[in-house]
DNA sequence: CTGAAAGCGCTAACAA
DNA sequence: TTGTTAGCGCTTTCAG
């Protein structure tokens, strides 16, 4: 049950060289004779050799292969993201190894030794709603892991960042709702362990204040599992209708939470009135009913960003000290669900946030 | 930029043991004394020693690692497969390595060759549908590379499948169109080289004979790309809607394709009368406008008896020689788009096909 | 019970 | 220009 391929061994006994000359030539080394390479390269070539990359891991300490952890890649915006991430490091001929922590902080762990150990040159890493405790993390950058985060990021790691303008996202949306007449605005958001949970808290804060809007504690609501489980979303949705204050607006945070949260409410029945907008990267907006109101992320951008800053740090001779935390524009996308009923045809289209 | 971890050197040295020793007694062998087997776990554990597994491959030639190459992650037949993989690799301990193929033979090619290189101990394949060259797979896969194909398989190589029943499941959707009333349904597939996109004709076709429908060549139209270029999609479906025998419904086949053309249709404003319905995975069915009736694939439970299979054969002492192809129910589950518009409240639901 | 040495495939410093 | 040798981290004969 295995299969071995020809190694350089196998070059040099059938030429009659040594492993060391068979080596040199094959990686076109100066120092050997045309002749030699020509042959060398000619017969390699016949048995198609291939270079045994693990040995090469042994060796060099290197594989150029990126890993990278999401929580979930059945989500529009990690999905994206991963193609962008894909696309800058295949044509700097690095392979990514892509791994999902289902927002579980253990297997983020596992998933990030796993990947350390079988040496890959880098991290790409978004972390899990459930991550708290980093250190494992910490230890590994500090012993030189170039690590740089997308997305949900942490303070606690010293490195590049790459995010979209959650604030000016969420601020936006919100203020949308708000110019449509809406009042009472609820937020559901994600786990507050999250980077995301907190900027987008607070560009809808931003924009209740602004309006003048007294900012209600009620109507903000967390769902620690970001929509994974679809009980504690109900809840939450429950909770919020039969409250005194109950919203006739809601703007959710996160991917999977906004789908979720837009299919419930439909059935529902309660969407009727209320105005409905939330962060997603789907492509299927305009097809749903009501056709949805999103925060969209550049998600592709921000992994081709992510990607380059990593690689960045990967090929740096020298121990790269200074950080930037880059920030993507979001875009906010009206539809139908979050205009007034009475106002629905109008102002319906494109906007950037 | 390198982080050097413990070996198993360090530990030798540090207790003053030969490096063979200190091996034994981590692996728990026999014929080490207790006393230096407590020494050497303690420091080992003190010291937060991990083996390396590169070196662990090189020696052993496995690594406990499952290749999976898809074309798209971002589909939600493939997302949900992956789901399924992992949650049985991850208890078996094996690690997922997951590729995108992009449709692309050759990034298929690559991602394979990559991963067999790098030594993962077997291979989940769901074809690309530019692959047509299938001799480096069958090459890989006669020295001894364990591979199980789903969902877009091949009689090529000798191996254990995984697949949908396509066949019935394209039945189904037509019959119950056809049930419907309509008569002119179009049939939108995939590349003629996919196992699932014959299988799928197959079925439609079954079900236009059983009900004495004749079969119209025009109303069967390929996109070579699955969906992945929209234009391809539109220019089907203008010529579709051009043509003398205009279509009274459309059944698509594959996940991306069912979306594209669906969204397509409702700007064409030519879904008005037209039934609909297509193989797709979509979690939001019920949030279209129209609802969608699709055809849902097991992938979940495809993914697992996927790599149930493959992990038997890796594990298996004997070379495996007798092949089995699984094949899974698909269900039709029913909603607004496929119902002729006078009756549109009635008869929706689920139902097994 | 423990150690020395070889070897997995490859590169590179050092010799020739 | 080419060969010899050591070594990356680990396991495993083979000796002691």
């Amino acid at each position: 049950m295995k299969f071995e391929s020809a190694t350089i061994k196998d070059i040099a006994k059938a030429l009659n060289l040594s492993t060391s000359t068979v080596s040199r030539a094959l990686r076109g080394s100066y120092e050997i004779s045309a002749e030699t390479k020509k042959q060398v390269l000619e017969y390699a070539e016949k048995i198609n050799y291939r270079p045994n990359p693990i040995a090469l891991s042994l060796k060099e300490r290197r594989t150029r292969a990126i890993g990278v952890v999401v929580s979930e890649i059945a989500n529009n915006f990690f999905s994206q993201a991963i193609n962008g991430i894909e696309s800058i490091a295949y044509n700097r001929s690095y392979h990514v190894i892509i791994t999902q922590s289902h927002e579980s902080a253990e297997r983020e762990r596992v998933n990030v030794e796993h990947m350390a150990a079988r040496g890959v040159d880098g991290l790409l890493v978004s972390l899990s709603s459930e991550a708290t405790d980093l250190s494992y993390l910490k230890e590994l950058h500090e012993k030189g892991m170039p690590i740089v985060f997308f997305d949900r990021v942490t303070n606690e790691i010293q490195t590049h960042k790459v995010i979209a303008d959650n604030y000016l996202g969420a601020f936006h949306a919100t203020e949308h709702l708000i110019y449509q007449g809406y009042k009472k605005i609820a937020h559901i958001t994600s786990s507050p362990y999250l980077s995301i949970t907190k900027e987008r808290l607070d560009g809808y804060k931003a924009a209740l204040e602004k309006h003048k809007i007294p900012f209600n504690e009620s109507l903000i609501k967390h769902c620690n599992h970001g929509g994974m489980i679809v009980e504690e979303v109900e809840d939450v949705l429950n909770e919020l209708y039969k409250s005194k204050t109950k919203p006739d607006a809601i703007f959710t945070a996160g991917d999977r939470l906004t789908i979720v949260c837009f299919g419930i409410l439909k059935r529902m029945k309660q969407k009727k009135e209320a105005g409905f907008t939330g962060f997603t990267n789907t492509q299927v907006g305009d097809l749903f009913s009501p056709q949805l109101t999103v925060v969209r992320q550049p998600a592709f951008d921000i992994g081709q960003t992510a990607t380059e800053l990593l690689i960045q740090i990967i090929e740096s001779r020298r121990p790269v000290t200074e950080f930037e935390t880059r920030t993507l524009e979001t875009s906010l996308i009206i539809r139908e669900s979050s205009l007034k009923k009475a106002n629905s045809a109008a102002e319906s289209g494109s906007v950037q946030a």
